[in-house]
DNA sequence: ATTTACAGTACCCATTTGGTCCTGTATCCT
DNA sequence: AGGATACAGGACCAAATGGGTACTGTAAAT
């Protein structure tokens, strides 16, 4: 089924929101936007279980994609900027390491992909995906057209899923 | 984890088996090349169990990848060339559909994938994914390379996994 | 010192998956 | 016609996985 866990897929939503909810400079109407977000927060605007969330947020920090400060202004906040995180680390430090070794680090699709020796069939399908994930960053998931639509809880999904998600709503 | 199941693994590898012992004219030393193979040929070459293999063969065909042909002289074979089966048909035949529908015909990779309308965060990634999957084709996967190193078993893979299993094997 | 909030881990339950087996039906060969 | 072979289709079970919660510990701020 190709799925992703439920963790991944909370982890993705919860990093576009942290990204969303503590961008720099956001102009204006909202006051002022906090340099990071505590659980707690991240919970309800994702409107998901706390003890959940603080799960995911933990491992996100080990793979050091977010840093976390303790105590009682404490929060999350991204490692980096949301340009230079890309799905696969995002996939590769909440469901186990994903990657190739090889080819796998940077967004650039690698065009020896037609004549690389490795050809284990695997190997091929995992190449291509992997470079699939490797092209998508946080910034992409955060665009404006995209936090309209924001569906929390995609579900572990079958890929397929999504194609009836689509279907039953207007986009 | 992204993880394939095992179904899926085994029913790629035999198709690549398949493909391999069943393509038309393999010119030399070979004597000739059958038609079909039934599931007993087919679980012998790939050393998988019998009953395994043919579960998996039994849902190729329930999907039109495969051919069957009951009684003495009967077996599998592909429904189509080669060339014109792709992974992410493969996939979606064994572990349940893995179509967004629209932009999944064709291993063409969509190029609207920038200013497509569409962007909830999980339909970016899956597009993304869905493309790379179409690219490949069953005959991609059994380039004279990867039938030399072709390693039966992937196992409920991560797709981590692959990087061990390929750096503590010799091919 | 107290409160807030992250860190880490252990744990349980429901679901899924991997795998086998059994019965039925179509085809070929003698 | 009758037997042998091979696919079709489920039913079924044991084990692993995953989703989710709770508990104890530690760091920081007031």
């Amino acid at each position: 089924m190709f799925r992703l866990s439920k963790v991944t897929d909370y982890g993705i939503v919860i990093l576009a929101e942290l990204a969303r909810s503590t961008r720099p400079h956001e102009s204006i109407s909202e006051p002022e936007h906090p340099a990071s977000l505590n659980a707690r927060e991240l919970a309800e605007q994702v409107d998901l279980p706390l003890p959940m969330v603080s799960k995911v947020l933990k491992a996100l920090t080990r793979a050091e994609i977010l840093e976390s400060q303790r105590g009682t202004k404490g929060g999350y906040s991204l490692a980096r900027a949301p340009e230079e995180l890309t799905v696969a680390e995002m996939i590769g430090a909440l469901d186990g390491p994903l990657a190739l070794t090889q080819c796998s680090e940077g967004p650039a699709v690698c065009d020896l992909e037609a004549t690389c020796a490795i050809k284990s069939p695997w190997l091929v399908i995992n190449h291509v995906v992997q470079n699939a994930l490797a092209s998508i960053t946080l910034a992409d998931l955060t665009s404006p057209v995209f936090s309209a639509q924001h569906a929390p809880l995609a579900g572990l999904i079958r890929l397929s899923s999504l194609g009836d998600a689509v279907s039953s709503e207007d986009h």
